[in-house]
DNA sequence: CCGAGAAGCTAATAAATATTGCTAAACTTA
DNA sequence: TAAGTTTAGCAATATTTATTAGCTTCTCGG
């Protein structure tokens, strides 16, 4: 009657999680809850959270379908609130493929108050979800609450430092390899990179691609070719005219497409004709990028798919090890990535 | 029928359950878990199931005492997926709103399918939520499921028309007023309008509170300065050029921000200069508006005080009927909107 | 009509977890 | 260094669900 394999002959209860961890069953509780109330010293919750792990600790009947009446829910937390569609994106994926299975899901913006998230997460655990998709809006390593343990539990967009927890991420390298490449096959040789500002991880990694790209290509990374912006249409916009006031490239890569957009307005501001006399990419595929003039070409961030594989991870075999999965991203070709070799498009197709 | 007084976040226990369908707690549970060949007559498992779905009973993990565990939660239900900022920027309102209180919100998206909204409403009946909040992308009429009546609901961005719930809309018909009162006051006379698509009630009625500013400013509405628009760049774009084809307007109301951008690059392909040969006022305050050239003038929907309400009115005394409130949407002033006076605020006839 | 089962349920109890105080140590301050 | 305060953890306890061991009644063969 049972479904899992692992049921053993006794259950992993939380007496056996202090045992472990030299605590007393209160402590694991208060570990695990996140409580306000206790204080837990940094080194006991570790070790705590370690001998989870190890044994794979779940509270009772984690995972088993509810008999009673009830639907199932998978709960997704972002940390921020969401102004980019990034995460409406992801939120769709996530539900698609859990409404296949009859599953809801809800969501919740913490606003990285960690008062909320234990709040949220208590709540959840009350109302024995699924599991828990804990998401970030900016990629980046993060450090999930103890609560989260309890929990099935994926990261999005995120990962943790200790890999507890399985994660997936863009592979932000192999896009801006993807674009780097696009622009090289259509002929341009030097080409710019204009990077967001350096903290951000997918700035870098973004960057790593593109000199990775090049030199693949057998040609050598030129510091004059490469500006640092800010992610935001000015740092584009003066990051471009501050590269043509030194060098002429063929081709502009902007870290992002926000930035592209500043970048189209100063390449105007020169007499440039994007997609013609000089290529541009961008990266994100936000909406904007589909109404420039020409359209432009971008990397897609596959936040449907990574939201969709959160669902299928949740509510699929229990064991999968805690894994960071990094997820392609594929380019959407519009046009301005062409130069003066190729592209007629510089008419508005019909703009969607 | 319903017990009377809200006894607070105390989730429904097997007790009560067994008391309600007049059996032991164990019977019930026995009945939900039908694990051993315990015998339970037909009648009375029917009794227990019935007590089950009118409680809303959902087992919990055992021993979870519901101290403050039940946390109280308001959920919202989106009937699209936001792909726009504006339900982030409710969400986060209702949410400040909320947590003031100590109240969570979650929040789920529906994407219109009336079986999901079922769900997820039984869901929360089961829950024992606080307050539904029914929200809706685009400003408009709904049919909000019979299953809402059972919640303290509120309409959001939406309303029913038999007028049952409460609801909160953006004052667009003012807005559009405050939009063209603003240019009246920079000394503008030829004041064109881009119209969205006829069927959004948002752009007939920003379109309304252009001619009413007209004529409160005792001028007449010229039929040959309105041009029909998409709500996109590229309707924006069109719709310009045709304009400009036809006469030369001192300023140009684009009845939101997209198309505006759109009307930019027209005018710049005109040889006009924005802010200063030629007048542009927007609506939406999307964040495109602040990274153009000059920042484009705005009107912003107050989505974040709409929220607000909405948590407010939940949380709130549960007398107030069931009224229409429509929010003002104040003018974000950033330059776009001066002509050739520079800014003067000449005096308007009618006005002030 | 009697007694062995069986059917249908409950009381009592076990197991798991959450929470309230309390205590001992460490750390401050006077 | 003594007194107070904070920190870190635990024992004890409360609350819920699961399970065991019956307790009643009903049925039916003899």
């Amino acid at each position: 009657m049972d479904n899992g394999a692992q049921d053993g002959p006794t259950r992993v209860t939380m007496k056996e999680v202090a045992l472990r961890a030299g605590v007393s069953q209160s402590t694991v509780s208060f570990v695990l809850n996140g409580n306000d109330d206790m204080r837990i010293s940094a080194e006991t919750r570790r070790r705590v959270l370690k001998a989870v792990a190890e044994l794979g600790y779940r509270p009772r009947g984690a995972g088993r379908p509810p008999k009673a009446a009830g639907s199932r829910v998978i709960g997704i937390m972002f940390d921020e609130v969401a102004t980019s569609p990034f995460a409406a994106i992801s939120i769709e994926g996530l539900q698609e493929e859990a409404w296949k299975a009859g599953v809801l899901v809800e969501v919740v913006m913490t606003g990285g108050d960690r008062g909320y998230e234990a709040a949220v997460l208590r709540k959840w655990a009350a109302d024995r979800v699924e599991g828990v998709v804990y998401a970030s809006i900016l990629t980046r390593r993060v450090e999930p609450p103890d609560a989260l343990s309890r929990h099935r539990a994926v990261l999005l967009n995120c990962y943790d430092a200790e890999g507890r927890f399985a994660s997936v991420v863009p592979a932000e390298r192999r896009g801006g390899e993807t674009a780097t490449r696009l622009l090289l096959e259509a002929g341009h040789r030097r080409i710019a990179f204009i990077s967001g500002e350096s903290w951000m991880d997918a700035s870098d990694q973004r960057m790593e691609g593109y000199e990775r790209a090049l030199r693949a290509a057998g040609l050598t990374v030129d510091p004059s070719l490469i500006e640092e912006g800010n992610f935001l249409p000015s740092g584009g916009h003066a990051a471009t005219h501050r590269l043509l006031d030194r060098t002429r490239p063929d081709a502009i890569f902007c870290a992002n497409d926000l930035m592209a957009v500043g970048c189209y307005e100063a390449l105007k501001e020169r007499g440039e004709t994007v997609g013609q006399s000089i290529a541009v990419m961008g990266y994100d595929d936000q909406e904007i990028a589909q109404h420039l003039n020409p359209p432009l070409t971008t990397v897609l961030l596959p936040h449907r798919e990574m939201g969709q594989w959160c669902a299928a991870h949740i509510l699929g075999a229990p064991d999968a090890g805690a894994t960071m999965l990094r997820m392609e991203c594929p380019a959407v070709v519009r046009g301005s990535h062409f130069g003066r070799s190729g592209g007629s498009f510089a008419e508005v197709p019909g703009a969607r």
